[in-house]
DNA sequence: CCAAAAGTGTTTTGACTACACCCATGG
DNA sequence: CCATGGGTGTAGTCAAAACACTTTTGG
């Protein structure tokens, strides 16, 4: 029941880059919700890093909860649901100017919070809060996703909020995920299949410098199934904006890959002549 | 104003639809349409069809109003959200069964109604509702957009709402677009571009007998650019699954090009084996 | 008979695929 | 010294691009 910590540390945080004065109270938020957020919608994030030769995802979870859930908010009712997505990763990574897309809103009728009679009675005792058919939280709510490709390196998890833990995982591992969050990180992964061909993934998930078989490995996951070495190379390379550098990576019992880097330019170039050129 | 007429059709129709007894007086709708739709929430659609060797856009227009949207509609509280789209698509167009796509959600802050003074008046005098900012009709709105593509022979156009027009425009005509349909549009054609290897964009828009140069000038007005007759026409028939007829059209001073059917099951072996083989 | 657009086939080009051998590294 | 995985080059295949001539039709 946490999740309401969650709730007024959001409000917190918006005032705070809003440069608003006001702050609320906890409890003020959740009971009247309806004054802060645009009623009915959520935004949730699929959240994708690499790390040690995997693709991971970001997931959080409120104490009292057992599954995870994908990094979510309300959407204030001045703000723009984009920028909501933004607030999202910047209060939970850190990090600002993510590769960030929309990629499906989620609207059937079934979408609400489904509480056992016993956690109503947390938010009763603990609050005082009556969570009734006519509590703004506990109504149907329509919610959008975003995924980000982010550089795992440059994220600091923000476990401030009080109660909820946020983690990183692999991301074919076994999650149980919360409600529908799973059916929402398949759809974010089949659109990201779909625009492989546009977007740099391999420059949003990987630090500055990387190995072509750590970039390959991406693709892989992604894709599902693996790539031929030497054509996988091939066809990067030949896309003429990586720089070779004259460092190598000890990564274990066997030759050591090469270093690359993004030369920026040539990739901004790139990406406006041939965008459609990423096919696989 | 008229388009309350609209609304009031709406939910006459989906109690009708869902075999609800109850009807509902329009300005009662009107007055709470807190009542009957999910808040803050309605669902555009970009109507796509085939006539007369162009692509056709479906909109409508209300009394008083100047510009030309989307057809469109709110979200019933127990209706899931592409239930709804393919509700405005029956209502407008009385056809099932239409292939139909979500391609965004656009929640800027600022879409909400604006009203000229004099227009709020005709609320208050004609209906005696003070649409002022409390209204449920005059917050803001998120709308997520749909795009349809429609066998233009069968659709037969519902003007059943008063103070409605709907009509066909050519797509790429100039056309006075409502706040930020123009935009919508826009988005719907951009995603139908990256989609088009997928989406089987000649069997839905043509009828069921059409010619190689129809379904060609589909793919040149959606994709922007001319293409090689002759290319054109030998990379769909290498899909297999269209039936060569006895039958040739007369278009013009020239040559009657052949017409074709495609072979329903053959196109649907084709489908599930090779998606992602029509790109241009 | 002429303009306009359709039907069709061949050659070239370039991209993706498949595949093999050698090299560096750690244990 | 050997298992592991990385670096690189070549030949084959297939699909897309480029391209020209002939046919049908209405006016």
């Amino acid at each position: 029941m946490l999740i309401l910590q969650c709730i007024c540390s959001s409000i917190k945080f918006y005032c705070f880059l809003m440069k608003k004065e006001e702050q609320f109270s906890g409890i003020a938020a959740l009971r009247k919700g309806d004054d802060f957020f645009h009623p009915g919608m959520s935004v949730d994030c699929v959240v994708l890093g690499f790390h040690e030769g995997v693709i991971k995802i970001l997931l959080n979870r409120y104490k009292g909860f057992k599954n995870w859930m994908l990094p979510g908010s309300f959407v204030f009712k001045d703000e723009d649901v984009d920028k909501a997505a933004y607030r999202i990763l910047k209060e939970r990574t850190g990090l600002e100017n993510v590769f960030l897309r929309q990629f499906h809103l989620f609207g059937n009728a079934s979408r609400k919070l489904v509480l056992k009679e016993e956690n109503k009675n947390i938010f009763t005792e603990s609050y005082g809060i009556d969570i009734n058919e006519e509590h703004w939280f506990y109504k149907r709510f329509m919610t959008v996703g975003y995924y980000a490709l982010v550089d795992f390196t440059q994220v600091r998890l923000n476990e401030g909020y009080e109660g909820e833990t946020i983690e990183w995982f692999e991301l074919n591992s076994n999650i149980s995920y919360h409600f529908d969050h799973k059916d929402m990180v398949f759809k974010a992964l089949e659109t990201i299949r779909q625009h492989l061909s546009y977007i740099p993934v391999g420059r949003e998930l990987l630090p500055d410098v990387f190995t072509m078989p750590e970039l390959r490995s991406i693709y892989e996951t992604l894709l599902g199934r693996p790539l031929d070495r030497r054509n996988f190379q091939k066809k990067m390379l030949s896309f003429g904006y990586f720089i070779k550098l004259n460092e190598k990576k000890k990564v274990g019992a066997h030759r050591s890959p090469i270093l690359y880097r993004i030369d920026p330019v040539k990739y901004d170039l790139a990406q406006k002549s041939g965008i459609e050129n990423y096919g696989w």
